[in-house]
DNA sequence: GTTAGCACTCATTAATGTCGAGTGCTAATT
DNA sequence: AATTAGCACTCGACATTAATGAGTGCTAAC
C-alpha cells in the first residue's frame, strides 16, 4: 500500500511534469511548500514509487517521469477539482453568443474553442444523423440532364447532391416524384430511408411513372451516402505548441496519425455518458501509443449522442481538460436541446 | 549583358539549387557534364552573376544560392519545357475518374492532388459565384419558431441557412413569401441578390403579407452571406517536406500565414488568364516575402473564371509547377464545362 | 580567355571538458 | 524507527576547441 506521503509525492511529481515537461527531482520537488520533506525522504519515497511501476526514469541519473501506471493512478484517485480562470469562462460563453446558429456551427466553433483553451486538438462527432427523420424532400431541375436532390432534416441540417436525369424525363415526371418522396418518406428516420425506398418507395414510383426504375436508379445513388457521421478537428496546430511537438519528425507523425489513422471508432469506441480517459497504450490503435484521448459525449436529444474528444501527449493536463469537457458537454447539450425541434410542428406542410 | 556560358551557369546553379536546397559551388557545378569547364572560370562567372544580383551568397566562403532577380530571370529566360512523368499523368486524370461530380468535390480533389504532385501548398479560389444566377428559393419550416431557407444556384451549388421565424407567421405566409421571392428573383446573379432583394422585393412582400417587415428582416440575413468567395487549401502538410520548414518555428510562420493572412486578394491579386508568377517579395502582402507564388485561372463559363495557386518556397520547382498548373487549369476548364448548365432549359417550372 | 595553385573563410562535425541536477547508499540525527 | 546530512557517482546539457572540407578570391602560368 502506499503511504501518505508516497501519494503526494506522486501527485506532486504528476503536477510538476505535466506542467514542466520535465524529469522531476527530488530536490526540486523537496522547494514546494506543499513537500516539507528534504530531498533524501523523497528520493527513498520516489524509489519505492518507481520500484512499484508509477515513476520511471529516463536515464539512470535522471528525475522521474510518470509511468503509464503512474497516470492512470493519478486520473483514478489524485485528481484536483480544477477552477477555471474568468478568460476561459468568458471564452466558453462566447461560443453561445450569437442567437441563431446552425448545429455545425456550433460543433465547429466548439472544437476551434476547446483546443484554442487546451492548446491539445479536439475531435468533435457530429450529433449522430442517423435518428434524424426527413422533414422534405425537394429536387430542382438545373438543364436537361442534370438535378439537384434536397433533403432537409428536421434538425435544419441540408443535404444535397446533383444527380444525372436520364433522358426522356419532364419536369413534371420529376414533380410527380418529388410528391410521391415526400408523401412516402417524410418523418423516416435516416437510418431507415434506404431500406424503405428500396422496399417500398421504389415500387410505388414504378406504379405512377413510367420507366420510373432508370430514373430511381440514378436518384438512390445521389440521397444514398447521407447518414454519415463527421468528425469535426479543431485547431490540429495547436500542438504545435506542446514541447513534445519540436520536432518535425513528431508533428508528422501526428499528423498521419489525425488525418488517416482516425476513425470514428477509434476514438469513440464505447460512448457511455460522461468523462472517459484513454491514457497511452489503453488506446486500442497502436499509434496512439504515445497519446492520451479524454472523451465526453453530450445529448442532442432524447436518443442521441454526439461526441467530444481531446487528444494530447501522455503528458495532458487532464484535470483541467476534464472540466472543460464537462462543461462544454453540458452546455452543448443544453444550447442543441434549444435548437432541435421541440416537436414537430402542427402547422406542416402537405 | 550575359554571355552564353554565363546563362548556362545561371540556369545550372538554379537548377541544382531547386533541386538540392543547398548552396551551389564552383567544384560541384564543374562535375556535371553539361558545364565543361574548371571550377575557376565557374568561379569567375558566378563571380560576375553575383555582382549583377544574379546570385548571392549565404557567408563569405559559401557556395551561390540564386537571389530573387536570379529567380525571375530564370523563370523569364531559362525555364525548360518539363514532361511529366507517367505517374504524374495518371494522378492528374484520376481526379476526372468518376462520372457526376460536384464542382466543389471536384475542386477540393484538385487540390489536394496538386499537392500531393508538388509537395508544396495549393490554393484554389472556387468558382466565383457572384455570377452565377439564382434558380430556386425555397424555405422548408422546422418548428414554430425557426425555418430553413435554401437558395439552389444554375451551377447546382445549394446554400441553406437556418432563421428564425418571427412569431404571428403561418406556413401559408411563408409560402406566399417563397412565391414572391422566386418569382421575382429567379435568373439574379448573386452580386445584384442583395440589392434587388432591399429595393425591390421588399416593397412587393410587404403589399402582400401583413407585417413582411419582420419577416423580411429576419430572412434577409439568412441569405445575405451567400455570395462569398471560397478558399480551399489542399495538402497544407506537404509543405513539411520541404527542407525549409525543418524548424517548428518556421512551420507555424508558415501556417498562421496560410491560416489568416490570406484573402483572396492576397494571392489573386490580377486574375489575368495565364500562369503568374511572384517571387518572394513581388508579393504584396509582406509576410509573403519568404514564398512564391504561382497562379493560374481556368474557366468556369463564358464569362467566369476560377483560379489556382500554388504557394511554396522561393527556391521552389517553377518548371514543374508551371507547367502542372497548366495542365490542370485546362482539364478543369474542358470538366467544368461538361459540368456546367449548357443553357436554362426551357422545361423550367413556374 | 582559361586554368592551376595558393592562402583564406566559414559551416559542420566530432572530441573534450565543465557544470548542475540528479541518484543511491551509509551514517548521523531526531 | 523515521528522517536527514553527506558523499561519491552518473549523465544530459552546454560551451569550447580542433579537425575537416567545401567554398571563395586572387595571381600567375598556360
Amino acid at each position: 500500500m502506499l503511504t501518505n506521503r508516497q501519494l503526494l509525492i506522486l501527485q506532486l511529481t504528476v503536477d510538476d511534469y505535466i506542467q514542466s515537461a520535465k524529469p522531476v527531482g527530488s530536490r526540486q520537488l523537496s522547494k514546494k511548500t506543499e513537500a516539507p520533506y528534504s530531498p533524501a525522504t523523497i528520493r527513498n519515497d520516489m524509489a519505492d514509487l518507481e520500484e512499484m511501476g508509477f515513476l520511471e526514469k529516463t536515464h539512470s541519473s535522471s528525475g522521474r517521469v510518470p509511468s503509464e501506471k503512474g497516470y492512470r493512478f493519478y486520473v483514478d484517485h489524485l485528481l484536483t477539482e480544477r477552477k477555471l480562470g474568468r478568460e476561459d469562462n468568458r471564452q466558453l460563453n462566447s461560443i453561445f453568443g450569437q442567437q441563431v446558429m446552425e448545429t455545425e456551427e456550433l460543433i465547429r466553433k466548439s472544437a476551434t474553442i476547446l483546443s484554442d483553451l487546451t492548446n491539445y486538438t479536439s475531435i468533435l462527432l457530429g450529433p449522430d444523423s442517423s435518428m434524424q427523420t426527413v422533414k422534405r424532400f425537394s429536387i430542382v431541375p438545373l438543364d436537361h440532364e442534370t438535378a439537384v436532390a434536397i433533403i432537409v432534416m428536421d434538425s435544419g441540417q441540408v443535404e444535397n447532391r446533383v444527380f444525372q436525369v436520364p433522358q426522356g424525363f419532364t419536369a413534371s415526371d420529376i414533380e410527380k416524384m418529388v410528391n410521391i418522396l415526400n408523401e412516402r418518406l417524410v418523418g423516416t428516420p435516416l437510418i431507415h430511408l434506404q431500406k424503405k425506398l428500396l422496399e417500398e418507395t421504389k415500387v410505388i414510383l414504378e406504379h405512377h411513372i413510367d420507366q420510373a426504375g432508370e430514373l430511381y436508379t440514378s436518384f438512390k445513388d445521389a440521397i444514398a451516402i447521407t447518414p454519415e457521421e463527421r468528425l469535426y478537428f479543431g485547431g490540429k496546430l495547436n500542438m504545435m505548441n506542446q514541447p513534445e511537438f519540436n520536432d518535425v519528425e513528431k508533428m508528422k507523425t501526428f499528423f498521419d496519425l489525425i488525418e488517416k489513422g482516425i476513425s470514428t471508432t477509434t476514438i469513440f469506441e464505447d460512448m457511455n455518458p460522461g468523462v472517459a480517459v484513454k491514457i497511452g497504450s489503453e488506446n486500442n490503435h497502436n499509434a496512439m501509443g504515445d497519446y492520451s484521448v479524454i472523451t465526453a459525449t453530450y445529448a442532442v436529444d432524447e436518443v442521441t449522442n454526439g461526441s467530444i474528444a481531446i487528444i494530447g501527449p501522455k503528458r495532458m493536463d487532464y484535470g483541467r481538460v476534464i472540466t472543460l469537457l464537462n462543461l462544454l458537454s453540458s452546455d452543448l447539450s443544453r444550447e442543441l436541446a434549444r435548437l432541435t425541434i421541440n416537436e414537430p410542428s402542427s402547422k406542416e406542410e402537405k
